[in-house]
DNA sequence: AGCACGCCGACT
DNA sequence: GTCGGCGTGCTC
């Protein structure tokens, strides 16, 4: 699904008509199985078509499952089946669009449904939990309460709470429990007293729908105006790419077609990056739009998340914004939906079901007939070229809202020039010259850790990981061998392993060696480090750059730092080591650089003072550079696109990747060989491999992979459709860890 | 995936 | 003499 919408490669068609006979049902279980397994329904109860989309309890060998019914039927006379346990839902907990979107789902990654729905609902509900209810809860007075209410000791928590429920109950309303976060702290315990004494009760409230209060925004520019125009004029489905520069003023957009979107009574859901999702665009949102925004990310607990998802197949949540998995929820009312970075590698799911979540928007769009817009200043190119070709309505926004002005970009050439800890001498007087002016520095390295490898300098060892094949990255100053790959640590040796030398040394750079070092020169400003290492938590990363505030200083980080937060004193952003992307052979390699680039160039300058862009490079003639620098995104993506066609990469191809592993090469080949002759010699498929994986050796497995290309999608999901169920059926499948990888973001 | 069943080593 | 190793086979 990586480049067109919704390409009816597999129909939307469901079941055959039922049979006489006893009823069945037809349960898809979250097993990596292909097959439904077929019940007779819970004792004393019936099944027929309504009943697709109950979830069941089932028995299951010596164990008990929670499936979802995706058929009824009949049994034959002679065959015995088991019966259900129970039903957990009264009605259909997926039906209408989501749950044809997910079939549709199913078919395009090969994987089965139960696995499918498992991965789309929340814990709790995979589990067998009823939904949870999304009542906001209110408090009052009893009729006890209100008469005894004087008679409370003035001044106490209690005496409070009563007055302030009796003022709500002089206006008409109760107060529900965020209302009475925000009047007074640590009302719980009162009530709690209250309501052991019959003064104070709890109840439901019923949901009412919050009118949108929008609050105001910034008068939109010509460019914002026509795009906003063009995505809410349309009727039905229809697939925008908004094309806009950093800064441009996309997240306007946004707000202004989904306040549209209210307006018309629908729901709109938003999906962002991982890293994306900061307080201050959350803030945003609910200021500019005025009422709740449900929020689904990572930090959330299961059972929050499902009463997100709760809230928002009733229909209440009227505005969702979550992560990749946000694009499950069921919007019985939805009206549009936005992928904002549409470019960002987390959308595409690298475990169990391989998924897109950009592609699966779409998808969903189409099945919704409403429009999806897709946000990036740096699009991909897979999105690039379906604007170009006429599938989506591309909508540029060139202009910088307010007075920003684009960064000044420079290119280095640091051959020959003495660098110290990987920086040079110009660069170390840049940063000092712009933390004078009082401004921030960022100094961008897509490396973790103090150095890539540490090398014997006696005897050309360096230290390799003993599960992967991979060198250990050197952390803690030089003390400590990480494995970046299973995670694996060790203490650095003293000496040699292989010919006793003391004579180790941390070969190359990563963040922590640029903080230290940078700390030593710059003794006077505070250098804060961001990356993986020390941004764990959420929020760390929220009050890191708190600490650093309007200060002049130096942010040393990798990729977490290249978006989400307005970072306006920001005035020098230097990229170290770049070189190693710019020759590495996987396909996407140049486009991702290229987008980090463009992303962490766009952290420069964002307010009055204009802003520089430094990149060092051995390379400074390289042609991605130069077609970056002088031509921008879009001449590097024209350039790129030509160079996939004539390689025959996506968006110009069609890719799945079969990938095995397996404690002994041969197993793993194996498997791969038999699928390998599963597919019919004539199919119209390109074949590659099996051959090893890129790092063959990983956490002590060995991998290996077979690439199977097409040049149409058609005939790749033909070969697929016939070979992935009898892959299951395979001996050679036994002794190895497999899983199909349909539109791979990379071949590793 | 889990879990049972099934045949061969070091232990109360 | 048993507890337990993980090979292989099945689950409506």
């Amino acid at each position: 699904m990586s480049s067109a919408p919704a390409a009816p490669v597999l129909s939307l068609e469901s079941a055959p008509a039922p049979a006489p006979g006893a009823p069945t049902v037809q349960v898809a279980l979250p097993l990596p199985l292909p097959q439904l397994f077929d019940y007779a329904p819970p004792p004393g109860s019936l099944a027929g078509a309504d009943s697709i989309g109950r979830r069941v309890r089932v028995p299951f060998g010596s164990r008990e499952l929670v499936g979802v019914v995706a058929g009824v039927g009949c049994a034959d006379a002679d065959t015995l089946l088991r019966d259900a346990r129970e039903w957990l839902d009264p009605v259909p907990l997926l039906d209408g669009e989501v749950w044809r979107s997910l079939q549709w789902l199913a078919r395009y990654t090969h994987a089965p449904l139960g696995e499918v729905v498992s991965t789309a609902l929340p814990a709790p509900l995979r589990r067998g939990e009823p939904v949870p209810d999304t009542h906001r809860w209110g408090w009052r007075l009893t009729a006890d309460g209100d008469a005894q209410r004087v008679r409370q000791r003035a001044g106490t928590r209690p005496q409070r709470l009563c007055q302030l429920l009796a003022d709500a109950a002089g206006r008409g309303t109760a107060l529900d429990e965020d209302q009475l976060d925000d009047l007074m702290d640590d009302w719980r315990s009162a009530a709690r007293a209250l309501a052991k004494r019959g003064l104070v009760e709890r109840m439901a409230q019923v949901h009412v729908a919050p009118v949108p209060m929008l609050g105001a925004g910034p008068v939109p520019n010509a460019e914002q105006a026509d795009a906003v125009a063009a995505i809410t004029g349309g009727t039905g489905f229809g697939t925008f790419l908004l094309d806009g520069v950093t800064g441009s003023g996309k997240t306007e957009v946004y707000l202004q077609a989904i306040a549209a979107c209210l307006a018309r009574g629908r729901q709109a859901l938003v999906l962002v990056p991982e890293i994306g999702l900061t307080p201050q665009t959350l803030a945003r949102f609910r200021t500019r739009l005025g009422i709740p925004v449900h929020v689904l990310h990572s930090g959330l607990n299961d059972n929050e998340r499902a009463r997100v998802w709760a809230a928002a197949t009733r229909g209440e949540a009227q505005v969702i914004v979550g992560t990749r998995s946000a694009v499950f929820t069921p919007l019985p009312n939805a009206g549009l939906i936005v992928v904002d970075e549409e470019h960002d590698g987390s959308y595409k799911q690298q475990d169990g079901i391989r998924y897109h979540a950009r592609d699966f928007a779409l998808v969903r769009a189409k099945a919704l007939d409403i429009p999806v817009v897709l946000g990036s200043a740096t699009p991909s190119l897979e999105s690039l070229h379906n604007a170009r070709s006429g599938r989506y309505v591309h909508l540029r926004l060139k202009q910088r809202a307010g007075e920003a002005r684009p960064p000044r970009v420079r290119v280095l050439d640091v051959r020959k020039r003495p660098l110290r800890d990987g920086l040079s001498p110009e660069v170390l007087e840049g940063i000092a010259e712009h933390l004078q002016r009082g401004h921030q520095v960022l100094v961008f390295k897509n490396r973790r850790g103090y150095a890539p490898v540490l090398l014997c300098h006696d005897c050309g060892w360096t230290a390799p990981c003993r599960r992967c094949d991979a060198p250990m990255t050197v952390h803690a100053g030089g003390r400590r061998l990480q494995c970046h790959h299973c995670g694996a640590r060790q203490p650095a040796p003293l000496a040699c392993p292989d010919c006793g030398s003391l004579a180790l040394q941390p070969q190359g750079i990563g963040t922590e060696r640029l903080e230290e070092h940078l700390g030593e020169a710059f003794a006077d400003y505070p250098v804060i480090r961001i990356d993986r290492g020390t941004t764990n938590r959420r929020d760390a990363l929220e009050s890191q750059l708190a600490r650093l505030g309007d200060q002049p200083g130096i942010l040393v980080g990798t990729q977490i730092l290249a978006k989400g937060h307005d970072l306006p004193r920001l005035t020098l952003v230097v990229v170290v080591g770049i070189d190693e992307g710019l020759f590495s052979a996987d396909f996407r390699a140049s486009e991702k650089l290229a987008q980090q680039l463009i992303q962490v160039a766009g952290r420069a300058g964002r307010a009055t003072d204009p802003g520089e862009v430094w990149l060092q490079t051995h390379h400074p003639g390289h042609p991605l550079l130069e077609t970056l620098v002088h031509g921008g995104y879009h001449a590097f993506a024209d350039a790129e696109l030509q160079q996939r066609d004539a390689a025959g990469f996506p968006p110009f191809a069609y890719l799945a990747l079969l990938r095995a592993e397996a404690q002994q090469v041969e197993h793993a080949n194996a498997m791969l060989t038999a699928v390998r002759g599963l597919i019919a010699e004539d199919a119209p498929v390109e074949r590659f491999g099996p051959m090893p994986a890129p790092m063959p050796r990983r956490a002590g497995y060995q991998r290996t992979q077979l690439l199977l290309s097409a040049p149409r999608r058609q005939p790749l999901h033909a070969v697929l459709d016939a070979m992935v169920p009898r892959i299951h059926g395979l001996p050679e499948a036994r002794k190895v860890r497999w899983s199909l990888d349909v539109d791979p973001m990379d071949l590793y």
